[in-house]
DNA sequence: TATTGTTATACTCTATAACTATA
DNA sequence: TATAGTTATAGAGTATAACAATA
């Protein structure tokens, strides 16, 4: 196949079909644990914030409260994070169970392995600019990136 | 929220999070000409390959049969892409309509000026540089991104 | 009134499996 | 047998809208 592309030299489609790829390795480790990337990243938003409440972890993850409602279901049902009494009688404190700790670090390390093979054919300086850049891209000014979730306003 | 993170050291989580981001912009571009990055990478990929059938089409999406059978459908009904008679009576030939092109390329346009607009932060060298680097990372060494596709094998 | 969690519902994208026609 | 398209069905992820309890 032919693989002509108008959309090859923008930097954002250049990002989302590396995403693709580095999201297929990443999986491979992830889906094992019953976890997605998503997942992960709100183990890691819980872990930072303990007692957090569900609103407030959509918010940073930019879903709706609905949608951070199901991931903490999912969550819970893993057994790596548990609804406690929150600061009302309205809300919930998330925190990891107490063994999510070591199951979360060995998630990691094994994300790192994945990363690693998956980004040999960059050189060691190569990489450290590329995270670079990426970051720089990233660099919030005070904006975030606009998204549908009504309940979900920037953070 | 502290956003204190393991996996911001990642590539992998970088890019990902870069993706989301600057996807955010491509779809403000893209939805009000009813498309998604997906849809838009397949009209790019018939109209490099006129007459493809929809296999391929899904080995070079990486999606398999039944999915790229919708994903024409979706763009048979905006009248972007016509099925002919294929090199058999069981293929279909996918082309673009006749005046898909001129439609394409305004909206390769537009996205052209999201994309720069979410890249200013970075210095003209810079985005050299990040697109190089991110070119690197996904060259094709005779292997692909593993995906669940079982009717998507490597193309 | 506003907020939190929840439920019900729907949409998009993708997958698997089975069927039909054709090769 | 194998392949191309199709259909039916399902699951993940997300959205909106409405409701109850609480603030």
């Amino acid at each position: 196949m032919n693989r002509d592309n108008d959309l090859d030299e923008l930097i954002g489609y250049q990002v989302q079909s590396a995403s693709l790829r580095m999201l297929s390795g990443a999986q491979r480790v992830l889906e094992p644990h019953g976890l997605s990337v998503a997942k992960l990243t709100a183990l890691m938003i819980i872990r930072s914030n303990p007692g957090c409440d569900q609103t407030a972890l959509g918010r940073a993850l930019n879903i709706n409260r609905s949608s951070a409602m199901k991931l903490v279901n999912a969550l819970v049902a893993r057994h790596l994070v548990e609804r406690r009494p929150g600061r009302d009688l309205r809300t919930n404190a998330l925190h990891l169970v107490s063994d999510a700790e070591p199951r979360l670090a060995e998630i990691v390390a094994e994300l790192r392995g994945s990363d690693a093979q998956m980004t040999a054919r960059l050189t060691g300086p190569e990489q450290e600019t590329l995270l670079r850049l990426l970051r720089k891209l990233g660099a919030a000014k005070g904006r975030r990136a606009t998204s549908k979730a009504a309940d979900a306003p920037p953070a």
